[in-house]
DNA sequence: CCTCGGCATTAACCTGGGTTAACGATGGGG
DNA sequence: CCCCATCGTTAACCCAGGTTAATGCCGAGG
């Protein structure tokens, strides 16, 4: 067992034998990424996911006319790839690349299909993360549907705390759908009440 | 088997079995809705789903401020429930509502227990829905991210076309999180053009 | 030490969409 | 047949957030 953190946080899912978290580790590599470094981009096929075990990614889009909005940003013991894509057999999409130098634990696709031939409990976690990440866009769509721009900043703010200070502004923004110059406004404002 | 139809779309997911599909008829049972009457509503426990058999619903919340916003439109043979909340265990905070007379062959979400116990196959269907549902609401939030509000109403009359006309464009615009006045403007400036 | 590149801030101006309200069309019920 | 409820339309006005651009603040590298 080389991850006990990440066999720790995964096992809250579902519980994975150790026997079988063995197995995991010797399917998966241990990747590098500088910052600034692309786990995935678009065009690649959507054919490999991974964990963040140090650092911090960001997964986000380039629309037509080139501007980027982030789907999510990922920390340690987070889920990366293209999952949409994934599971529609369609090419990437999203770029998912690193804000900070970092090391990713790294699967093919198919290695989750060899893991669940061997044991249900993967397939028991590949449900509880559909389900997980269904929650997480759920939640997104409503922030959208009901709450302005200041609103989603606050509670970002609160929600995603321990990121403010390892991502710019601009990203958040990005995140968030407005410009860095109107997150800056809201920002200002609420300094001053 | 008295729903057939029903039958082929959702063997579409996930092949099962007619032995196990005729288990679940019998666990389900044929519920009558007028129009406006709902098949949910927030404080309820979300402990429940179901199938349109005929008819049309919409699901939609209520901010703090009275501001209505759809979730979605499900119509014949698409999923009713408040999903997100039932896998958190949190009572319902979405209304789930007919806007026309319709049908639904509806379930308790221990139902789906019983069936999965007999079956993996209810495991696998469970699964599928967990990751579609998961692809239609990341389709939705790169609509906010990246879409205006022409924009997204486009790809609404594109994508949903068969909905147009059965729903009323106040309802739309509540989906496309604008007002309807907004729309009706919208609407009017491409027609102009 | 200076320079340069990346960010945040601020200002001026513009525009999409919100708000309110008046008006019309449609259609079902008495 | 008329009434009234429901919807969509249009107009006037307002404001949040977009756009562009100038300014200033680091912090890393020469």
């Amino acid at each position: 067992m080389k991850y006990p953190t990440l066999y720790a946080r995964i096992g809250a899912w579902a519980p994975i034998p150790e026997v079988e978290w063995d197995k995991a580790e010797a399917l998966g590599k241990a990747v590098v990424f500088a910052k600034r470094a692309r786990f995935l981009e678009p065009g690649q096929p959507a054919d490999r996911f991974g964990f963040v075990l140090t650092g911090l990614f960001r997964a986000y889009r380039v629309s037509e006319d080139g501007v980027e909005s982030v789907k999510a940003f990922r920390a340690e013991g987070e889920l990366l790839g293209a999952y949409a894509e994934q599971l529609q057999g369609l090419p990437s999409a999203t770029f998912i690349e690193a804000l900070e130098p970092s090391t990713v634990l790294s699967f093919h696709s198919a290695d989750l299909d060899t893991l669940e031939a061997g044991h249900p409990s993967w397939t028991q976690l590949a449900r509880r993360i559909a389900e997980h990440h269904f929650v997480l866009k759920e939640r997104r769509e409503q922030e959208f549907l009901e709450l302005d721009a200041e609103a989603r900043w606050l509670r970002f703010r609160e929600e995603q705390a321990h990121l403010i200070g390892r991502i710019t502004q601009a990203e958040i923004a990005a995140y968030l759908g407005i410009t860095p110059v109107a997150l800056s406004r809201i920002v200002s404002r609420l300094r001053a009440r």
